[in-house]
Parts: C-alpha cells; sequence; structure tokens
DNA sequence: AATGAATGAGTGTTCATTCAT
DNA sequence: AATGAATGAACACTCATTCAT
C-alpha cells in the first residue's frame, strides 16, 4: 500500500528536505516545524530520526567538507605542475559545490554558530587544509617561475577563496553554464581583466 | 565620573555597541539584552533610544550605504578613464568598508533577512547601483581597449564583488597593512597571479 | 484519571476557559498565561493550539455573530407582521446571548479594539446588518399602523440595541427567571411604563 | 513670552487631554506616553502634576459622579410627581452626560478594573444611590397610579439604565439634537412603540 | 516645570525538545 | 514511525513610574 522504502532511505530524504530549506534561508532561520512540515509529518515526530537538529547539519556539513577536500587531494597527487593544480582545485569545486548547494549556503550564513561549537571543530580543521594546499601551490609556482614573484601567497588565497564559494555563481543559470563561470574564473585569476 | 555627554553621542554610543555584536555574532543571534547589557542598562531602557532592534539596524546599514554610494559616485565623476575609475572604487571601498564592519558582516550573515523586509528595499536598489557601476566601466574598458574583449562584464563583476566585500581581508593586521591588501587585489584583479 | 477526549475537544475546553477569562476581565486585561494557568498549562503550550490570543479572540467572537444573525434571519423569515418578527427577535437574542455570554463582554469591554482591526472586520458587517434589520421592521410596523408613526426608527434602535445586549441582564438569577426578563423588555418596549 | 497660566490651569489642560483620550480609546488601552504626547511634553513630566495615571482617572470620574448625582438630587428635590421626576432625571443626564463624554467611556469600557480598586469604591456607592433613586420614583408611580401596577422596579431600572448611558446617543449630531433624543427616549419609556 | 535616562515587571510569542500513546 | 500535547527557556517589546539634573 506505502511504497515502502528502506529506513535510511527515508532518513536520507529528510536531509535532503531540510538541506533545501537550510539552503533557502539559513540553517538557524529554518524552524524544525518547517522541516517536519515539508516532510509531511508533526516536528516532534523528526526526532525518531535524529536527536537533534543539529545532528541533521552535522549530516550535511560534514558530507560535504569530506567531498570538497577528496577533491583537494586528488588535485594536488595527480599533478606536479602548481598551475595544473589550482585549474584541477577550482575544476572540482565547482562540481563539488553544485553537489552541496546547501552546505555552502548554511556555511555563509551560520559560520560563526557553527565554528564555534566542539561539535564542528571539523570545520576549522577542513578550512586550514584547504588554505594549506592554496599557499602550497602559489608558493610552488612561484618557485618555478610560472606565479609572480612578488605574490603574497596567503594574501592571495584570502582575496581568492571566497570567489569560489559564491554559491550564486555556481549555480548554471540561463546566462551562463558552469564551464563559462569556471572559465571566466580561471582566466581572472590567471591573467586578470587586463589586455597583455 | 559620569562624563556628560550630548543628547545624540549617547544614542551614537549605543549604535556602535550594537554595531559590534552584530558583526561579531550576527544581526539576528545578538539579542537586545545582549546589546544592553553591553551598554550597562536593561533591555527595556534600549526602547527610551530606538524603537526597535531593526531599527537600530537600519540605522547602521543605510548609513554604510550611503557612504559606499558615495564613494562609487564620487570615483566615475572624477575620471573617464575606466582603469582609473575601477581603481578608485577598489580604493574608495577599501575606506568605507573598513568604517563600517558592522554592517559589511551583518549584510553577509543576514542578507537574505534584511532583503526581504520592505523596510530595507534600499539594500537591493544600492546593489543595483553598485553592480551597474561596475559593469559601465568594464564595458566602457573594453571599448576603449583596456580590458579585455571575451571579457563578460556582468560574470565578472559577480566573480569581484564579493571579494571586495570580505570583511577579514580589510581589517589592516599585523600581517598586511591596507595599503598592502589594496595593491594585492588590484594587482590580482588587473593582472592575475601569471607572470606575463 | 486522564479522560481522554478527541483532539478537538481539548481545543474547544482551551476556547471555552479562555471565554470565561476575557467575560470576566475582558479580552486586552485577560493575559494569555491566565489563560494557561487556567487550563493548568504554560503560556507558550497554548501555542500548540492557536497561533496567537486574538484568534481565541476570533472564534469566540465569529461563532457568536453567526449565531445572533442566524436567529435574526429566521425571525424575519418566518413572520411577515413586524411586531411579531421584533418579538422573535427579542426572544431569539435572549437565548443566543445567554450562550455567548463571553462574547458580549469582550464586545462590550473592547469593541474599539477589534473593531479596528481588519481581522475583526465581520464585526462591523454584522452589527449593519443587525442595525439594518430593527429599523426594517420598525419601518414596516409604521407604515402597517401597528406603531407610532412619529417614532424615528434610527433612534429607536440606537436606544435600545443596547438594552438587549447586557450582559448582566441576560443571566437569570435567584430574582428572575429568563421568562420574566424577556417578558419585561417586551413589555417595556411596546407599552412603556405609563398606564394607558 | 510664554503666556504663563496658572498651575491649576496647566492641571486642567491636562486632565482635559487625557479625558479626550480615555473617552477615544478607553482608559488602560490609553498610554501616559500618549497624554504625554497631546501635551508636547515627556511621559515623566506628568509625574509632575499627577502621582499616578489613576489619580487622572479619579479626577475625571469623581467630578462627573458628583455632577451626576447633584442632578438626581435635585430632580427628586423640586418635585413630588414621580412621572416629572424621571422626566426631570432624565433631562439631567442629558445635560451632564454630555458634559463628561470622557468618563462615561472610561466606565463603560474598563468598568471592572475601577470597580475592583478601593480607590474608586465611591463608583459602586454612586452607582447603589442612583439605583436607588430610579426604584423609588417607579416604585411611588405605581402606588399613585401613574405606572402599571405589574411593573417590576429594579428589572426595569436594570432594562433602562444603560440606555441613558449610550455615550453615542448623547452626543447631538448632524441627525438628532439633543431636544431630540430626549424626547424619544422619554416617549419610548413612557408609552413604548406600540400605537395605542 | 520639564528633560533624558533608566527601571522592572510584565506582554504575546517562538522554538527545539520530550514523551506517553 | 508517527501523533498530540506539553515544556521551558528565551525573545522582542511595552509601559507606568522614578529621579538626578
Amino acid at each position: 500500500m506505502t511504497n515502502a522504502k528502506s529506513p535510511s532511505e527515508r532518513r536520507a530524504h529528510l536531509v535532503r528536505l531540510a538541506g533545501d530549506l537550510f539552503a533557502e534561508k539559513g540553517f538557524r532561520a529554518t524552524t524544525v516545524r518547517e522541516i517536519a512540515d515539508a516532510a509531511g509529518i508533526l516536528s516532534g515526530s523528526l526526532y525518531h530520526h535524529f536527536d537533534s537538529k543539529e545532528s541533521i547539519g552535522d549530516e550535511i556539513l560534514s558530507a560535504f567538507l569530506e567531498d570538497v577536500l577528496a577533491g583537494y587531494r586528488e588535485a594536488i597527487r595527480e599533478t606536479a605542475d602548481p598551475r595544473t593544480a589550482i585549474e584541477q582545485i577550482v575544476r572540482s569545486s565547482t562540481a563539488t559545490l553544485g553537489r552541496h548547494r546547501a552546505a555552502l549556503t548554511m556555511l555563509q550564513n551560520d559560520w560563526n554558530y557553527f565554528s564555534g561549537q566542539p561539535r564542528f571543530a571539523y570545520l576549522r580543521t577542513a578550512m586550514k587544509e584547504i588554505e594549506q594546499t592554496w599557499i602550497d601551490q602559489l608558493e610552488r609556482g612561484k618557485q618555478t617561475g610560472q606565479f609572480r614573484a612578488d605574490l603574497d601567497a596567503r594574501l592571495t588565497y584570502r582575496l581568492l577563496r571566497d570567489i569560489l564559494w559564491l554559491p550564486t555563481s555556481w549555480r548554471p543559470s540561463a546566462t551562463w553554464s558552469t564551464e563559462q563561470i569556471v572559465d571566466g574564473l580561471l582566466r581572472l585569476l590567471f591573467d586578470g581583466i587586463t589586455v597583455p
């Protein structure tokens, strides 16, 4: 009668519903009642599947960061050329971010909230690895003579990172395809806007 | 011991205190009790000076945007050269953003919240003017041959804007002076990271 | 010990409790905490059943007016004789008002508050229908020669209406039965106090 | 420079302003801030003239009841004829009520609030005297054969009293003059609406 | 006679969470 | 797996009142 799904499928479905709402209005601004409404159940019933709202957030966020880091690690493992590595990082980020739109907006809207809690300590850890990867590649590029010698790697990273995390940018639209966005970004990053 | 201040000074002081808290933890995440605590008064007493929490936010946000727009308008009024105009915009933004750190984090954390309310309609208006200014200058630069002809002005703006609005970047630190940050950014913007 | 009731019974019970308090001290003067106390729960728990204090008032008031208007409509549908119609209106009002004591005091104490809100616009609408019904019957009685020709229908209605809405009068007491009250009122209305 | 008024004039002016607001929105629903605003001063400054909001209400209410009772006493002192006495009571009430519109609405909206407080005990006392006066005259009229013998004096009073206290009725309008209202009421009271 | 700042108790409301059924 | 009812702490806000200046 009811199309019986496996328990974990039901659970995954709820996480996805919650993620959509988190993406739309932020983690804190989304109430468990809204999540439950979207699922067609009562708010209390959610606690049969999760022991807290934060545990839903945890699930979304940790899956996202594992995915991101996997992309970064693969990018630097596959190639010795820093320019190619950075290009690969950017391209892998595009794909990853497209898959985890909810996680991204959650981090942007409520970074302070999450990063302050012990439970989400892995957020800071992951961000450090991401930063270090960028700095490493930028420094190596300076040594190979591919990147400008006067580049401050850390400063450049800070200036660049957020461009990568703009959720709107990463949603292919009627105006720009994903490819166009990535190419535009890489062109900007490597060559700037000035005619040489 | 009580240093008598002018009537409006007290009010301005409270706005500053509130702004610091908003910057630190977001507008919504900051309670009026926390603001009152910071001022050493009771929460209800705040309403002697403001008629709502939102009106404090309004004061901070509108002051910020007026300041930003003034900088943009002056930048394009003073010069006909698009490259110089953009450089001027970036430099004025640096100064403005340094003066309005609270407003910036408020917008980043709670953009959805504010932009959805009629009271804050001016936020969207201002953002449109900012976007248009960037696109205008980028297009003009393409026509003068200063910028690459294949530049998608709108896409480039979207990619660039947020780099300008990173509050962390704009706080001069022990590591980087404001000058260094601006120069690094302009270098990146105009020339990219690659050795020509 | 807990007598299991149907879901909506609980809700109806709360409405009744709230109505008693509203009748006793007025709608505005009654706090949601008092209602909750009367129900033996916490104030916040009321919001599981209602989405606002006003929605409780709405429920009470609209039920009352529907009942009143039903009585009026039936009275004028059943009879063509204006004197009988008015007598029927008075008798039906007696019954209705006895069933809705809370609504009546709410309207008397907080008419200004309610009638000013769009949500309660139906209050004014209903009052207009009530007034029109009275005026119609009084005018018809003048034409049939049953009522004095010099009667100002509108003025008479205004003078009469509130006599019908006195909650104290409509509570049968040790002193007077409901029948006595209605008869007294009708006698007064039709014949005055003077010996003919 | 400033047109200096006597202290008591200023005070009386404030009482009048407050009374207007009380009449418009009820005693409890009117805030001291609103009174102060109407007077062009700050709310705290009112406490230079009155020691509480209730003391303003007290002033208005006690003046009203003294006036009402004076009218009643004079009416029964001047004449031995109960019908004339009642007519005189009604006529004097009209005048009095016109002069104390604020007091009347205050009593109607917030009777429960006032009558429950020891400070306003005189309200109940005065109402008792009013009731007794009506009953006395009605009984005497029955004995003289002027009023119907089957009249329940107490019930009739209850049914009549509120008709006298309708503030809207007592404000002469474009539609009805004060005279018309009084005459209409007396006609209704003595003769009813039926053609003899 | 008035200001400007503050108090403190209270208001309606929200929301993550719990739990017996 | 879900319901329906409730909790309890917090929230933004109100308002009569006080008081030093």
